[in-house]
DNA sequence: TTATATATTTGTATTATACAAGCATATAGC
DNA sequence: GCTATATGCTTGTATAATACAAATATATAA
């Protein structure tokens, strides 16, 4: 396979992927469980430590108002807390909360659940080879 | 790397690119090409031959008053073309034009081109794999 | 020939989003 | 120190994609 197919191969497939994922995203989050947006930002803010809303607009790459949104909707539900920078009190700083981290190591399991089934039947050399070109691939995008 | 671990980093790093992915194709159909929705429609259509709307939705789990409208808008665009079933007058089959092509064929280009700079540094062995991969991911994608 | 089922379209509500306006706070120029 | 400007966030408003429900046209079955 040359080049050229191979590329079209992966970028046929990962369309396909994409939306089969957001359909699955979007059927589960109506049986209770976290919304893409809401996972990413409590991903995010377990992973990194407390962030203020800009900080999460730009890792998302969505908008400062859509970010106000959905931190006032987490913050609401008790998934993520909010407290002023003691030197800009312009700021709003999140800090997850016991709560989000149990909903996101819930909402977590699940997803993984569903990737261990699809590859179930790939040996573990396949898997960790997987995860290594993903991540090749992620930090190769840029825009 | 255990089972549990390699899995873990598949989830993080394939939920991060759909997020990137949005992002992308979200921006670039404001600057005058196809969202993803009208080039999975011309894609499929191109690929598969002509379908009904009933087939579109189910394709892509979307309802299918929401492949009536995209089928319409695309019809309205002269990407695609409607004529009836001569066995069945409730059904509408949807061929794709000519400029339909055209329009797939460079949207495609573009596509193509953003994954050739990103894997611009992989082998051709690791681009083959990765396809390989990614392929075999979507074939145990039920749901 | 009428009742029921199916394919599609159209009406309506919801949701995620961006952009613009407004408000509070910070920083810079005088 | 005081006013002008910049910054961070929130809130108002518009748009677009979507689902669900109702309506319509056609097909199939009783």
């Amino acid at each position: 396979m040359n080049n050229k197919n191979a590329v079209e191969r992966i970028e046929y497939e990962l369309t396909t992927f994409i939306r089969r994922a957001v359909y699955i995203d979007n059927s589960e989050n109506k049986i209770g469980n976290l919304e893409r947006a809401s996972y990413l930002i409590l991903r995010q803010l377990e992973e990194f430590g407390p962030a203020r809303v800009k900080e999460l607009a730009a890792s998302f790459k969505l908008d400062i108002s859509t970010l106000s949104r959905q931190t006032g909707t987490l913050e609401g539900k008790g998934l993520i807390e909010r407290s002023s920078d003691p030197s800009d009190g312009r700021v709003s700083l999140f800090t997850i909360t016991e709560l989000g981290r149990e909903k996101l190591k819930a909402d977590k399991k699940m997803r993984l659940a569903r990737y261990q089934n699809m590859l179930e039947t790939w040996s573990s050399k396949e898997k960790e080879l997987f995860g290594e070109l993903l991540e090749r691939m992620n930090e190769a995008f840029f825009d």
